[in-house]
RNA sequence: GUGGGAAUAGCUCAACUGGCAGAGCACCGGACUGUGGCUCCGACGGUUGCGGGUUCGAUUCCCGUUUCCCACCCCA
């Protein structure tokens, strides 16, 4: 038998009825915000995903699906792409989207949408990773999106996009009914801070890197940052001695920070500094973020962002700062304390055709009945009634509504309201109003 | 990629030291030919994840493999 491949699942009835719950409330908040949606390809130029998230990542070094293909490389990344990426691409190199913060600032760059001002974006999609996958991990994820870019001028550098997205993000969770969830706020600094850092970082950890953990020594060497995501109970001790990023912000980058704290303070968000909390894209700048939830075992990141001023132009586009944040979608669902029974939407009525011929009539009663925005289900003339009254019941009608050669004659038809037990005789004109009306 | 645990009916799980592979729920039918839920009766349902080995005999022991789960790494 072919099954789903590692890491694929299959999203079944009825638990898809809470993922429609998600993405409706998702559009709804995200409106009010102003955000529009945004639908990018599931495939782009590998270089576009090596040049933003970072060549040194675990996501690009051994995470993506990547593949020869014929083609080109795009005009549009030309400029980005060193001779030596050229002869690596001479077949086009392409890769399923890991993530897709690179894929909205390819077409903000590609569709010039630095004309229109500020741009707010969001997605709801599909992103691929190959990671050994466990629960809340998986090969194939969905991640809800949201991307403010655009000139400076046009207000994407100020402290209150920051803001507005993590009210945004509270919102959206509180209307989903997730509490206790925890917002954990850092500043990464500029470039040049993050430099000075990683300087600074390196010289402290020079003289104590011996008395630490393997993993310690090896990020020491690889990725200084990573040391304080340690969580070795002999090397906290030393992890707490480290400089911390915010000893190395800028006056600008600091002014930043604070201005965003002040507005969530402001609106009732609630958060908590974290300045050991570092991001694991190259692109990020300033402000990062991450809202976790308890419930998720190790995987208890819920979503994480943060700003990326530079990226645009790394991708050869104009200056363009923003930030966005990216929600793991079947980790949402899974810490959502609604089941999926409760939000689904069960059938108004079910019609039962009683006997030879009827189900020509009960067909046109199901027409009329579903013009008036009613869930209806239909039933088949050679089923006995008890069946249909088994059937109905299975499938949470809120009624039972008996088509045969009596009622068709009387123009009336017999309607059982399944929870009460109460049958009454509706004429046909009066139905869709009757029914209704207990909705 | 590393370490550990698990895999038996659609679902949740039993099966003693290696001796006929079972139960509850679900599904289908009947008791009841125009009235469901409750009850009773019956039927259906299996390559014991897959492949090999040991054995008279393997769901059980051994090896390999796949998938899931837990942790690491990392991330959403």
């Amino acid at each position: 038998m072919i099954k789903a491949v590692r890491g694929t699942r299959d999203l079944l009835p009825p638990e898809t009825a809470l993922w429609n719950f998600v993405e409706s409330a998702v559009r709804d908040v995200f409106r009010a915000y102003n955000f529009q949606e945004i639908r990018t390809p599931v495939f782009e130029d590998t270089a576009l995903f090596s040049r933003s998230v970072g060549e040194e990542t675990d996501i690009v070094s051994k995470e993506m699906y990547t593949w020869d293909d014929r083609g080109q490389v795009p005009k549009i990344l030309a400029d980005a792409v060193t001779p030596e990426d050229s002869a690596r691409y001479s077949y086009q190199s392409l890769t399923l989207r890991p993530e897709n913060t690179a894929g909205v600032v390819r077409a903000y760059i590609e569709h010039d949408l630095w004309q229109k001002g500020l741009s707010k974006l969001y997605y709801i999609g599909p992103q691929f990773r190959r990671e050994r996958p466990q629960k809340g991990r998986y090969r194939q994820f969905y991640q809800i999106g949201a991307e403010v870019i655009g000139p400076a001028s046009a207000g994407s550098e100020s402290p209150a996009r920051d803001a507005e997205v993590l009210e945004m993000l509270a919102t959206l969770l509180d209307r989903l009914g997730i509490t206790d969830w925890n917002l954990e706020l850092n500043s990464v600094g500029c470039p040049n801070d993050r430099t000075a850092f990683n300087e600074a970082l390196r010289k402290a950890l020079e003289p104590v890197k011996d008395k630490m953990c393997a993993d310690c020594q090896r990020r020491t060497v690889t990725n200084p940052l990573r040391v304080f995501d340690c969580k070795v109970p002999e090397d906290q001790p030393i992890i707490e001695k480290l400089p911390r990023i915010s000893q190395f912000l800028d006056e600008p980058c600091r002014a930043h920070f604070e201005a965003v704290q002040a507005i969530l303070k402001s609106v009732g968000v609630q958060f908590v500094l974290n300045d050991r909390l570092v991001r694991g894209l190259d692109y990020y700048t300033r402000t990062a973020f991450e809202f976790t939830h308890g419930a998720l075992g190790a995987q208890n990141a819920i979503l994480g962002g943060g700003r990326y001023d530079g990226l645009s132009e790394s991708l050869g586009g104009p200056a363009a700062p923003g930030i966005g944040f990216a929600i793991g979608e079947d980790r949402l669902v899974m810490s959502l304390k609604e089941s999926a029974e409760g939000v689904l939407r069960k059938p108004d009525v079910y019609i039962a055709p009683l006997g030879p011929g009827m189900n020509a009539e009960a067909a046109r009663l199901a027409r009329e009945l579903r013009r008036h925005d009613l869930v209806v289900e239909l039933g088949d003339e050679s089923f006995r009634l008890k069946k249909s009254f088994e059937a109905a019941t299975k499938a949470g009608a809120k009624y039972i509504l008996i088509v045969g050669e009596n009622e068709v004659k009387a123009d009336a038809f017999a309607l059982k309201d399944l929870a009460k037990g109460e049958q009454v005789s509706v004429p046909r004109a009066e139905l869709a109003q009757r029914i209704q009306g207990a909705r």
